[in-house]
DNA sequence: GCAAAACCTTGATCTCGATCAAGGCGGCGC
DNA sequence: GCGCCGCCTTGATCGAGATCAAGGTTTTGC
């Protein structure tokens, strides 16, 4: 084998861990042949911050980086629908008919699988296909409790909320630090438009919660979550 | 094969014809043999409305009826994050974490199918697991749309919209009389509690509807439409 | 058929978060 | 260094939808 497949079947191993993080694991459910298989089909993207992902049907591991879902509707209201932490799995490839937007937050590297070679390798191995279908209930159950945040959270638990949820995904993407510390790859509108609130009302709630001592603030982007238990007191659920 | 099985196996095509509203169709993945044995390992069960199901980690098709899934905040706040209509396909056999909850909103009958069973069957018929990767994709795109209304429309909008989404889901399950009229399966409460509004706010966009002319409404939940076009005006996106 | 209970509507008022407005901070180009 | 630009914060005011309140209508049980 090239050393160029070595380089991306290291690629594919990283990312199949990464799929872990959700539940599973779809490295696990593939035979040795098969990934140096889908490392040769694969191929390697590192894509800019703003820039947005191309809709080609393939399925992506994402190395590295943050990726948001964005819903849009007609007037230009936005709405933040999913976040992507690395390392996760993009496997979105049926034709998506919503006007939906997927975009990088920071710099970005991925991994994408064409579809027809995941196709195939279902057919050889059907526990991809349970796997894959696993991943996508856990998205469900993410997207759902986001619903319940969003229909009947306060503005304050709604913060607390996604505060945990970043310091939950940081801390399984096993950065440096602990996941307490973290830098904050959204910028205040991005959190508005996930959490269905104007930048005013987040900067408020976030300077709320500074001045309450629940969380530490330097540079605008680094936050610190000293008692994460006083965070879960004020996230509602 | 006895009468029992033969009943049995008509509840498995009808149920197996119903996922196709979404899309691609659970039947069609499987060979006829299998649809046999599917029908004598499956289980029907009349659930009357207003009762729980139960989350016993089988595979269900929904006959006939309405079906909500709520998700609770610890202080009874509550938000339904998704309705299943029949025919659909009831697919969520991992154990779920969080604290949802499954609830018959009008007398339903449906069958059950064994997790074993249908996980054998995606070994044997690889097909079938992506057609139930589908099924939960097209889940995940109606829970985000319902993000984007819930963190971002007003009132009005999202009733409307609500209203277009009940009217579709009443059409695609074939119901007696043409979509655009229809008896509402749900109390305001549950339009509210879907919606993130109170039952008072459901109440009066109601009635603007109707004096606006968009809607008609009889003995409170006989609706009809008598202009889709106006309403897809209203409804924001 | 009648009473009770559940559900729905409408009005008055209040409140949380949106909107409008002004200014601060930090990074970048020159 | 300086000025511009993007991003963030804070204050003042407004308004959509919540809450409080009262009464009407439909369903259910007997």
């Amino acid at each position: 084998m090239t050393a160029r497949h070595d380089v991306q079947q290291a690629d594919v191993l990283a990312i199949c861990k990464s799929c872990e993080t959700r539940q599973g694991g779809l490295c696990g459910a593939l035979k040795a042949r098969q990934l140096v298989e889908l490392a040769k089909a694969s191929s390697r993207h590192e894509i800019l911050a703003g820039t947005e992902l191309p809709n080609d049907g393939t399925y992506s591991s994402l190395l590295s980086g943050v990726v948001k879902l964005t819903r849009n509707l007609s007037d230009g209201r936005q709405q933040i629908v999913g976040f992507y932490f690395a390392p996760d799995f993009l496997g979105r490839p049926f034709e998506a008919k919503r006007p939906i937007k997927t975009e990088a937050l920071t710099n970005v590297a991925l991994c994408s699988f064409p579809r027809t070679v995941i196709d195939r390798m279902i057919d050889e191995t059907p526990e991809l296909g349970r796997q894959l279908l696993r991943h996508a209930l856990g998205e469900l159950d993410d997207a759902r409790d986001w619903m319940a945040a969003l229909g009947r959270k306060t503005a304050s638990e709604k913060i607390a909320s996604f505060l945990l949820m970043v310091a939950r995904n940081i801390a399984a993407s096993g950065h440096p630090g602990n996941s307490t510390s973290f830098d904050l790859p959204l910028t205040r509108a991005d959190i508005a438009d996930f959490l269905g609130l104007t930048i005013e009302t987040v900067s408020r709630e976030l300077s709320r919660l500074r001045s309450d001592g629940a969380i530490r603030i330097a540079n605008k982007r680094q936050i610190s979550l000293p008692s994460i238990s006083q965070l879960e007191q004020r996230c509602g659920d």
